[in-house]
DNA sequence: TATTTTTACGCAAACGTTCCCGGTATCAAT
DNA sequence: ATTGATACCGGGAACGTTTGCGTAAAAATA
């Protein structure tokens, strides 16, 4: 029922070889005469031949194919940066293998042991919100798989990490809105433990204090499965706005959760910048297509995408084990639009 | 240096049974003694056994996986379909291999290949803008390869396929935008070949002759690569609002399609809906979120991507052949934003 | 008790490769 | 003519599974 691919015996049969000789000649070794390497070759050409990767990966227990885990891609940030990965795999013939967590713990397991039960050379992954033991990447680690993190890091695994400064993100963010008078300035931040999170509230924290503030708890809402489903922001949002201190902007801690504040926002017909100025991260590309247009913290996705595959990539390609490892930390940019561009409604003097 | 994982071998030694029982005893055959399935049983758990997937593909030559090929995953509709996808395929315990082909012939070779050669059980794709020769496909799905088009389908191979209503699509908009009074509606559209372009230029062209117009070919702009890159489109546009009968409305015929043509408008400075009437089709989530809301065709990719792997996966566990294949039609929806509200500026009466 | 049946397990081949270890010509040098 | 080297090639194991077949011991039957 399924298709017979031709093999390298099938070739050895036709030519009255045997599979070592075809292989050899295949891979082109010196002990095999001209005269039959031109014979293999040619026939191999002529019927198609392709070598078989699951055989290979089987016997090499390598795939030359790499593993990406992110929360989920239909996300303008990690559908970028996966362009980036894509774009550099694809280069140094690598194929990668891109799956889904869905920003849960279980999924993320259980895709991490099928990329390693597959044999993937390496991986390239960026935490769920829900994850916290890190087990299942531990212990693949300590046997020997290459592994780079990129945007959600971990402390406890050394390898390399491709960041960008998110407390500067956050910072360049708080405090533009803090600076144009908005004076209760919430944060919409993503589950409490991850990297970014922590990070982007440190620049948070240290914008309000700079600006003479100090940290109110009140005003930081965190989504503990990162937003991904409206509910999950509204009712984040709902608490930010039944309290007596409403909060006079928004600082939205990720792509997802930019887009579902927007979307309640708009639900709720609260309008930026006159009844709440907001700043987000966000990698959408029509920010400045919106009405208001919007101030975003813009990452460079592809090249963190590029830049952690090449490290990958020299993990998984270096004849010994690599011992010291680094964390490269990118820029973001502050783009501002309208959306961030304080009123000044009558003034009551 | 790489990990060795645990195998049958392992449990054999163990136990001292021979692999053959520890086998049978995992898969719980009748021809094993309660007794020993407990114990292999027991020791698969403790030890943390797994069977080797690359393993069992050799021999079975199946996967449990569905490979995808789209265009590019950075693109709402595609990023909403393979979700569809890996809901169901995830419930019925598959796993998804996605890969992108931006739009190159080559690429989607190479990646249909890849996974034909990975032994994935199915594939659903949505063929390349460049994609005319069908042998890869028309290969594969002869030696019984199960294959599932969706989005933009072929003719020539008899398989199940997924798709919406075009016609009806392109129709709605465009005659929305004529009833609205514009009169010289552009359409700008992926390659002149696909499927997906040569039913919605039907629904145009029709729209057009419901409204007494005659189809102007002028009005019509193909890119060749889908306006993957915004100079694509850029060129297209440019060339629309060069000639002498200059559109005072523009379809637009895909997602990516839509997105560059607002970049377009945006950077040109020409305003929707005074300048320019726009609809197109597009499964942003932010489209009334943009200034000015944007009227858009939306798909229903969600669905899609739900159905037709259904569709795949009965294919793939059928017992006989299937020999008869039908086409799934769905509804896209027409949702009126202010982009194509005409203003009628200071009528010359 | 002798024979048949059942139960429970092991052997080995197969999937498509690679590669170690041989082996046999051929030919030059002694 | 004998040796040694060189050039080419084949046999077979291994990777981790599954599975058809064979077979010992145990149980059932006569």
């Amino acid at each position: 029922m399924k298709f017979e691919a031709v093999t390298i015996k099938d070739i050895a049969k036709a030519l009255g070889l045997s599979t070592s000789t075809v292989s050899r000649a295949l891979r082109d070794s010196y002990e095999i005469s001209p005269e039959t390497k031109k014979q293999v070759l040619e026939y191999a050409q002529k019927i198609n031949y392709r070598p078989n990767p699951i055989a290979l990966s089987l016997k090499e227990k390598r795939s030359h194919s790499i593993g990406i885990v992110v929360s989920e891609i239909a996300n303008n940030f990690f559908s970028q940066v996966i362009n980036g990965i894509e774009s550099i795999a694809y280069d140094r013939g690598y194929n990668v293998v891109i799956t889904q967590s869905h920003e849960s713990y279980h999924r993320e397991l259980s895709n991490v042991q099928y990329l390693a039960s597959r044999s993937v050379d390496g991986l390239l992954i960026s935490v769920s919100a829900e994850t916290q033991d890190l087990q299942h990447l531990q212990g693949l680690h300590e046997k020997g798989l290459p592994i780079v993190f990129f945007d959600r890091v971990v402390e406890n695994i050394e390898t390399h990490k491709v960041t960008i400064d998110n407390a500067r993100g956050a910072f360049d963010a708080t405090h533009y809105l803090l600076q144009q008078g908005y004076q209760q300035v919430a944060a919409l931040m993503n589950a409490e433990y991850l990297s970014i999170t922590r990070e982007r509230l440190a620049g948070y924290k240290n914008a309000m204090n700079k600006n003479g503030l100090s940290f109110d708890p009140d005003l930081v809402q965190y989504c503990r499965h990162g937003g991904l489903d409206y509910e999950e922001v509204e009712q984040a949002l709902d608490q930010l706005f039944s309290q007596q201190k409403r909060p006079d902007a928004i600082f939205g801690g990720s792509d997802t959760l930019t887009t579902n504040c927007l979307r309640y926002l708009k639900a709720h017909n609260i309008c930026m910048p006159e009844d709440i100025g907001f700043i987000g991260f966000s990698n959408i590309d029509l920010s400045e297509l919106l009405s208001p247009s919007l101030s975003v913290v813009r990452q460079p996705a592809f090249e963190i995408g590029k830049l952690a595959t090449s490290l990958l990539l020299e993990l998984i390609e270096s004849k010994r084990p690599v011992k010291t490892f680094n964390t490269q930390v990118l820029s973001p940019s502050l783009l501002i639009g309208e959306s961030s561009q304080r009123i000044k409604k009558a003034k009551k003097l």
